[in-house]
DNA sequence: CATATTATTCTGTCCGACCATATTCACGTT
DNA sequence: AACGTGAATATGGTCGGACAGAATAATATG
């Protein structure tokens, strides 16, 4: 009798992982470019041996990893780049699992946040710093309304990660800032911070235009913290694990 | 004729997304709980009234973000928290198709690295420090051996992240570090910085038994632009853009 | 040459079937 | 009663085919 361990595993991957696993390679690679378009269902099936169920299937990997997709309402299948809301609906839904508590969040958005508004500082672009002053406007005419204010928070917030020019800290910090919402909400909502908000932002803004990075961090950083004072003010509970969001799309 | 406007879009959504997406939630809300088995993919097609195909679809897109698995060879679908390969597979291959440059990763290890080396002295377990020392250990040991020093040196760093405490920095960083690797190797074969490396490691680890955040931060900062200095020694252009990384599988 | 019309292709969905294996279960042994 | 064991069953992976409706390509029409 021959040994039995030589022979055993031979993990047999399932044919629409494989297809899967092939063709993401293949774009990767670069074998297939950004913008192109992939043979139908039925060819990729021709070409790859299996049946079209298991095309589709594969397809359906890729897709949700955003590294193909349809044009709305199109059905042709085109290699694209993944869409931030594709890559960070996933790692919410992770977090939500593992019931990460929004201190966690915050300690990764204290870290996070002066060393974006320091890049900004050093990096930013004309256009992105007139984005940030027309954020600003908006906010000083908005006093008042809350739910305007949040989101606009939110959004000055998400032009400053665009403004540093670093793609890498951007989709880190996408997961976590869209956790971060509710709790914008929450402390917005329940205290007038309006005032200290736009003056920080203000602050932020100068010191990028005057390409101040120390300034911009420091501020920024005071900002933050600004924030986690507010969420304790507002007695709620910082080591509660964060929520599912029930938000309306924010596209990319 | 009636206005043709009022009654226009009503983009359907394939029914597989809205399985997917109802399933999704499903377990977001807690409504099925992680480690619970989920029903057939029959029983699954008879509950949402659609066929077995769709379900099977449907099961593609929650299996790529890992929110349902099945254990190795086995047939039951069971609810789970996605692992980190899981979540960082897209986003590095995001990364790869934005053409990323590894000076965009390494600004971001420069902000996170630090960080996480604080928190650890402020929140590591004992055992994660022992984890720690075992690794300084094996470096010690190591002493000459490019690869080896390689992978240790990165398993130092993952297990700086898991000494953190803080796992939204950890699935922040996780793709990020996944994309360093190739850099690490790079330097390690080229410049004989072993020892370097073991004295920065060493003395992090010292400040961080001695619950001195403060140091280990700036130890931790050190030995990062460190690495960065070595890359430029190394004659290794860091403006250019990441490359697909052909590496062994390391598990979650 | 632009546009309207027709023909063709392709996706989304469904049905039914088969194989191999995981899982369940009943049975007999200790 | 606890415990292997083997038969019976349920289930997942893959395949083939079918069909409606929409998108795309081809063609005709002004």
């Amino acid at each position: 009798m021959i040994d039995e361990n030589v022979l055993q595993p031979l993990h047999t991957e399932p044919a629409y992982k494989l297809a899967a696993r092939t063709m993401r390679e293949r774009i990767l690679n670069g074998d297939i470019k950004v913008g192109e378009v992939l043979p139908s269902e039925l060819a990729l099936a021709d070409l790859l041996q299996v049946n079209r169920s298991t095309v589709r299937e594969a397809i359906r990997l890729l897709e949700e990893n955003g590294i193909v997709s349809r044009k709305p309402g199109g059905k042709k299948l085109f290699v694209s780049i993944p869409k931030s809301t594709d890559l960070s609906g996933p790692i919410t839904g992770a977090m939500i699992l593992q019931k990460v508590t929004l201190n966690e969040l915050f300690r990764t958005m204290h870290v996070l946040e002066p060393a974006i508004a320091r890049d900004a500082a050093l990096y930013a672009s004309p256009e992105q710093i007139a984005a940030l002053e027309a954020n600003l406007a908006q906010t000083e005419a908005q006093a008042g309304d809350d739910a305007m204010l949040s989101e606009l928070d939110i959004a000055f917030h998400n032009l400053m990660s665009e403004a540093c020019n670093n793609r890498a800290i951007l989709l880190s910090r996408q997961p976590i800032s869209e956790l971060f919402y509710p709790a914008f909400d929450a402390v917005m909502k329940r205290l007038n911070a309006g005032e200290r908000m736009l003056a920080a932002h203000r602050h932020i803004v100068d010191a990028i235009r005057a390409r101040d990075p120390k300034t911009a961090e420091d501020w920024m950083r005071r900002h933050i913290e600004d924030f986690r004072r507010g969420y304790e003010l507002a007695n709620l509970d910082i080591d509660l694990p964060i929520a599912r969001l029930p938000r309306s799309g924010t596209e990319d």
